[in-house]
DNA sequence: TTGGATCTGTTGGATAAGCAACACTGGAGC
DNA sequence: GCTCCAGTGTTGCTTATCCAACAGATCCAA
């Protein structure tokens, strides 16, 4: 979560690792994960195969590495990852896993359970990084793995719940009645 | 006027073209084209400034080919690249140059003389080839170079006039009234 | 079962792009 | 006059990307 200092990348890297990512997430929302190929995705970006593996292992790792950057951009976006815990931060938290499990929902063709479980981990891990960071801001010594953990699963159960409902709530009302759940096992970091 | 036949370039170079290309264009929309360096064009494309030099001799090859390359594709948006003469493309046709100048003058920052003046041998050698096409079409064996030089240098002049006009006519009403004085010298060929 | 077709990961050698350095030019200001 | 600064082209060397080829995997149809 510290901001970036990999910048000074060359040039022609940037430009791969970013074509590779654009033509990948296009084709997401065109066919599901599991028909698409290293080739698509490579025809797509006009960068050559063998290209691709000097930049990931293979497919998994591009989802991986796609996801995570997409739900760092939208914790970017609402500023949550330089701050500390509060109630109303922490609120805006489960508004943003929500949106953006919806968001997969709607936006990827074929969001099926498999492609869930595969990215279920690594959203997971960045939620769990960024309390963590919010609750050692705190002076407190408490240990925050524990509260940490718990907090991770339960916005991670509550957005997944909520982007499955076939009639989704008012996302607000939805969130007002989970977020006391929540609060009430991280209040002593408030 | 040939469809392209290079399309097997290396995709490193099609790349790196085209972002330099796009980068002019886009500083082209900011900022007088003598005030634009090509170490503004590289940094913007983020080009090596080397690389440019194996591409382009210096900015003024790059704002023929950039011109060159949109009037090109202005031109093929008409479909008026594979045809033949007839009235009806004529019109068409200068209907592109006016509104390309007219286009010119409203998207360049500073459209100084000068500027108009790099471009305008660009151009006008465009209208010519293609006419000169266009001509060769029928079978007559009658020389082309200089009806086509004539109507060149015709339509040119009057898109000139037009986008230079204070207070813009109707393209329509502009055209209806000039095109007839172009296509008495191409009667033959119609 | 066999064969064809498609995708995967990997390789070696060719080529384009990056980079830092250079000498040179043309102002701008003192 | 002078220096300073910013831009220009060019260079030798490094690194990333390209490409064609390869062996192996998987699947499907004959």
């Amino acid at each position: 979560m510290l901001p970036k200092l990999e910048e000074k990348l060359d040039p022609r890297v940037k430009r791969t690792r970013s074509l590779i990512l654009q033509s990948f997430e296009g084709l997401l929302a065109e066919k599901g994960f599991e028909t698409i190929s290293v080739q698509d995705v490579t025809d797509k970006a006009e960068i050559n195969r063998a290209t691709f593996y000097a930049h990931f292992q293979d497919k998994y790792e591009l989802l991986d590495r796609s996801i995570s950057l997409m739900f760092k951009k939208e914790i970017e976006k609402r500023t949550l990852n330089a701050c500390h815990y509060t109630p109303d931060n922490l609120r805006n938290l489960i508004l943003a896993v929500c949106e953006f499990l919806a968001n997969m929902h709607s936006e990827c063709a074929q969001p099926h359970q498999q492609f869930e479980s595969l990215t279920e981990g690594t959203i997971k891990k960045i939620i769990f990084e960024l309390l963590s960071h919010w609750l050692t801001q705190t002076k407190s010594k408490i240990s925050t793995d524990i509260p940490a953990t718990v907090a991770t699963w339960a916005i991670y159960g509550l957005a997944s719940h909520y982007s499955h409902m076939k009639k989704r709530p008012v996302l607000d009302k939805f969130v007002d009645e989970a977020l006391p759940l929540v609060a009430v096992n991280l209040e002593q970091f408030a």
